[in-house]
RNA sequence: GGCCUCAUCGUCUAGCCCGGUCUAGGACGGAUGGUUCUCAGCCAUCAAACCUGGGUUCAAAUCCCAGUGGGGCUGCCA
């Protein structure tokens, strides 16, 4: 039997974090047994529906190249579909229509609660029908005093008592289906092998069974994912924080980075290779790698994989996907050098953790910097020996040729320099440092010069803040 | 409250199914040292866990039971 999975989200929001897990996993599956990804959007909720977001969805899945097979399904287009199967239902006595306003069940609620017992719809009205054309639902007939069990292939056998659920809704009043209708529904018309999803559907799994035999269809394999938790260990959800992919992809993760962090989420390759692309993840990828327990995401080992990623693009690569965050920090990058930036950000790549700290980190390569004096000063030197150092530096730089302004040659000449006025190392490359950066910590001296020696000017930039900074001493 | 589910370093996890090789392995983060003017990177070293209690067994992280703790669900949401 061909394997067929599905991704079904609801457009209830941007893609998340969570989504984004269980998107790769049912396509990895896929893809590891030759057959079909599917994507269906669930919009059965017409108030919840959020604009947008189901183009962000197909979006997100785009930009991590999960791409899907055959046509984008929408349940709100079939509406029709699930109404015959409803009153399929109702025709062999599976589901019953229900009269009862939100007023009357949130009664019985109450009560239930106030007692102690458990909330359940109490089948008023499959003893007490009215007129067909008033408002009314399609509600599941659960059987009483049956064991419901099923196979899920993380978990294992699951049992539960059919008197411990509720006659679900299936067919809401204004004509749309439930998610439990629906899913169904519609995993049985289009040949779902595995349904890869959240823990969180385990509870309503049951009632599903109760469907796909009330059909008479055989049940697909049931696939339920340990939860991705916050830091709190609650589930993950789109009210805390930032956990929409978007947010991710803006702050600059990369996306192999963040799929490849993901897919360690409750799913390990059972070797200590840490490091997968997209390929190596449909080799290896299989159910029995799953885990049962829930994972927390943490943000840091994200940023470390992510710096991982960062180091291991090449500069032209590099330049295409952070020039935007350039842009965006106020600099006109098309008014200088390709090469200069290249060098710029050659020297800045093993120090990103995400490609929105670029700005921050190469502003003194733009604009001159700003800092306190006190900073030029080395460990335990004093004003005047940096000042000296300082000035000496400059005339020696002065004497050297623009086409000398490369870090191979400034480094030898530069130490050839130290030692012949028999200065410290660190009296010299501190300040020089600090003055042509402004930073406590930033890359070396002959690496920043390096990067302005692809400028017409550099010289005469790096000069100039040299001065700059013996005057800060004066 | 009821039902379901989970349980190894702070975090992601290996080991558990098929008990001994586990003085419990790897990674992130942390600490320390090396490279070095600083930071990052890289390299090296260290600290850090089998939830508790019973059983079974010559032997349990591994099997069984109970407890505890966490989480999920309990909607005309998905």
């Amino acid at each position: 039997m061909e394997v067929r999975t599905r991704f079904a989200p609801s457009p209830t929001g941007f893609l998340h974090i969570g989504g984004l897990r269980t998107a790769l996993f049912n396509f990895l599956w896929s893809r590891k047994n030759n057959g079909k990804f599917l994507l269906r959007i669930e919009d059965t909720d017409k108030a919840r529906t959020v604009p947008g977001a189901l183009e962000n969805i197909v979006q997100t899945l785009k930009d991590f190249h999960l791409n899907f097979d055959e046509e984008l399904y929408l349940q709100s287009e079939r509406l029709e579909v699930y109404k015959k199967y409803a009153e399929e239902l109702v025709a062999n006595g599976h589901a019953y229509y229900c009269f009862c306003m939100q007023e009357r069940l949130e009664q019985l609620r109450k009560r239930q609660q106030d007692q102690k017992q458990p909330p359940k719809y109490d089948k008023y009205c499959l003893t007490h029908q009215e007129d067909p054309s008033e408002p009314h639902v399609i509600r599941l007939n659960v059987p009483a005093d049956k064991t419901i069990r099923f196979t899920d292939v993380v978990h294992g056998e699951i049992a539960v008592s059919s008197n411990d659920l509720d006659d679900q809704v299936l067919l809401k009043s204004d004509g749309f289906p439930t998610y439990h209708l629906a899913n169904v529904v519609d995993d049985h018309l289009m040949q779902i092998s595995h349904v890869i999803r959240g823990d969180e559907w385990i509870p309503s799994t049951p009632k599903h069974v109760l469907l796909y035999s009330a059909f008479g269809w055989e049940s697909p394999q049931f696939v339920h994912l340990p939860l991705l938790l916050t830091k709190s260990r609650k589930k993950l959800s789109k009210r805390e924080g930032d956990v929409a992919v978007k947010d991710f992809l803006e702050q600059g993760y990369l996306p192999e980075a963040l799929l490849n962090f993901v897919a360690l989420l409750g799913w390990n390759p059972k070797t200590e290779q840490e490091i997968f692309n997209l390929r190596e993840l449909v080799e290896q990828f299989s159910l029995d790698k799953l885990n049962k327990a829930g994972a927390v995401f943490d943000l840091e080992k994200l940023e470390w994989l992510n710096g991982v990623y960062i180091r291991s693009l090449k500069v032209e690569d590099l330049f295409a996907r952070i020039s935007p965050y350039l842009v965006k920090a106020g600099f006109e990058i098309d008014k200088y050098p390709k090469e200069f930036l290249l060098r710029i950000l050659f020297l800045e790549q093993a120090r990103l953790k995400k490609l929105s700290e670029i700005g921050d980190r190469v502003k003194y390569f733009f604009d001159d910097p700003q800092y306190d004096p006190q900073l030029l000063i080395w460990k335990k030197t004093d004003k005047k020996i940096i000042l000296d150092s300082l000035q000496k530096l400059q005339s020696f730089l002065q004497t050297l040729p623009q086409e000398k302004f490369t870090g191979q040659i400034l480094e030898e000449e530069i130490k050839k320099f130290i030692e012949i006025e028999k200065l410290k190392t660190g009296e010299v490359l501190w300040p020089l440092r600090v003055a042509i950066s402004g930073l406590e910590a930033s890359p070396g001296p002959f690496e920043i010069m390096d990067a302005f020696g692809a400028l017409s000017n550099g010289k005469e930039v790096v000069l100039k803040r040299l001065s700059a900074a013996a005057e800060k001493l004066f």
